[in-house]
RNA sequence: GGAGAGGUGGCAGAGUGGUCGAAUGCACUCGCUUGGAAAGCGAGCAGACCCCUAAAGGUCUCGGGAGUUCGAAUCUCCCCCUCUCCGCCA
């Protein structure tokens, strides 16, 4: 959420944001129309209440406090009915100011490229022309389906489109991975976690994921709770209306969840293989910092993320996202794009986002500087590290071999227990 | 799911209708003291919002919401959460 305050004092600047992002800005003087006489109200109101509380303490000192209740009672109720009269109107501008507020991205960072859609991102950097295979690439869900370790058919059997089923080698390649990236954040200094995988209506408010995307979210059928779509929720929503004391900041959190989504805007997109289920897993890469600290923490975030495909021996590269393209939550965003050499594209396997304080201020998470100092919003920062899915796909599309076969990667191979996934390979 | 107990400031813990936004202790900050420290002494120490050059002032918040009352941390109702016991279960 942006800062009201900032859309009163600088409201040119948040017009110019919206501009960026190519959404209206209609809401910036609709949103100070409705301040001004939200504000006139509440000034009216607490003016009032002030003259009766006064009153009422006149009452509480009176030696005889029946008899000056009495003397007093007309005008407290005069008092009261003013009250009323102006506090009518506060519950529906506030929810109107609440409700367009709720639904305005974040802003955008100075070094965010204008664009008008992907097209317009910026490759920031790349390790050189991808590696051609000497035969022709097959797509990951060719090499999984005829070595026995993917299985759509069933999976769709059991659940529908977009679910999967992963057996033998497959599975176990994806607990493999799942505890390479765990065991690498660890020692990067992250703090692992196993947070809840249901997340309540508040927790998915306050890390922005509502109301805007709540058609993309899978609920219980009484809707207070969610799945989450990422570890980034309930990782960043830990410290949720709490003010962290001096010294503990920056906080690293990571956490291996699985991931659910409905894709409702996908229609027909991707319906071929592991890229998007309804159900995938990932690793996640979390940040609170100091607000100064956040440009470079994404730096750090992104490095993290990208030590992973090196150590993968993974071709990728580096996007930075144009302003047509950042999410809603953040105010700058570095796509991991990995290459799969089955499909001669380049797709995303991590996105590592700078919020700013964004979720902070929804989610009410701050920090003093000093004992003494007043509260702050904390920055948010999250990545995958990385979505395992994918890195499977990856990792079958660049390590197949001519016979059908897939090499282990060889960092994983202490990791998975194996060094290659021959058919009907368990 | 059933029964009971309880939710007060960073923590502990008073407070059952009236100068209570809240005693006291601990923690913390600043100062005095000291060669330095501890102890001791003094002062300060919740958050949000409104108003505002500043100073000062005001409103709200004792799990959340609604109600009773001139006045609610304190009384009533609903909800949430925690703990204990029983049941069930991985």
């Amino acid at each position: 959420m942006l800062d009201l305050a900032l859309l009163r004092r600088d409201p040119e600047r948040v017009r110019r944001a919206a501009a960026r992002r190519m959404t209206g800005a209609g809401f910036v003087d609709e949103v100070l129309t409705l301040d001004v006489q939200l504000r006139a109200a509440r000034t009216t109101v607490e003016q009032r209440k002030a003259q009766k509380n006064a009153l009422t303490a006149q009452i509480g000192r009176a030696a005889d406090r029946a008899a000056e209740a009495g003397r007093l009672r007309p005008e407290i109720a005069a008092l009261d009915a003013q009250i009323a009269a102006a506090a009518d109107a506060m519950p529906g501008l506030e929810a109107q100011i609440d409700a367009l507020l709720a639904d305005v991205p974040n802003l955008l960072d100075d070094s965010v490229p204008d664009g008008a859609s992907e097209d317009d991102n910026v490759l920031v950097r790349d390790c050189g022309p991808p590696p051609e295979l000497p035969f022709a690439a097959k797509p990951h869900w060719e090499i999984g389906e005829a070595l026995g370790i993917l299985d759509f058919d069933r999976a769709a059997k059991l659940s529908g489109s977009r679910f999967a089923v992963l057996r033998g080698a497959g599975a176990r390649l994806s607990r493999g991975l799942i505890n390479f990236f765990l065991s690498r954040a660890h020692e990067r200094g992250y703090t692992e976690v196993v947070p809840p995988f249901l997340v309540s209506r508040a927790t998915m408010w306050s890390t922005g994921q509502l109301t805007k995307f709540s058609d993309a979210m899978f609920r219980d059928v009484d809707g207070e709770l969610f799945m989450i779509p990422t570890s980034e929720v309930p990782l960043t929503a830990l410290h949720r209306d709490e003010i962290l004391a001096p010294g503990t900041l920056p906080l690293h959190y990571t956490a291996y969840s699985p991931c659910f989504r409905k894709e409702a805007g996908a229609a027909g997109k991707d319906t071929r293989g592991l890229i998007r289920q309804h159900q995938f897993e990932k690793v996640e890469l979390v940040w609170l910092t100091e607000p100064e600290r956040s440009s470079e923490a994404l730096e750090r975030l992104t490095a993290d993320a990208e030590a992973l495909l090196q150590e993968l021996e993974l071709p990728y590269r580096v996007m930075l996202l144009c302003s047509a393209d950042v999410g809603f939550n953040a105010a700058m965003t570095y796509d991991l794009e990995v290459w799969l050499p089955g499909q001669q594209t380049y797709r995303e396997i991590s996105s590592c986002s700078n919020c700013t304080d964004f979720q902070a201020r929804r989610s009410q998470i701050r920090f003093r500087r000093e004992a003494t100092a007043k509260p702050e919003l904390v920055h948010t920062l999250n990545g995958s590290g990385l979505a395992v899915g994918r890195a499977l796909v990856a990792i079958l599309e660049n390590y197949q071999e001519a016979d059908g076969s897939v090499i282990v990667p060889r960092a994983l191979v202490p990791f998975v227990g194996f060094e290659r996934i021959s058919r009907n390979g368990d």
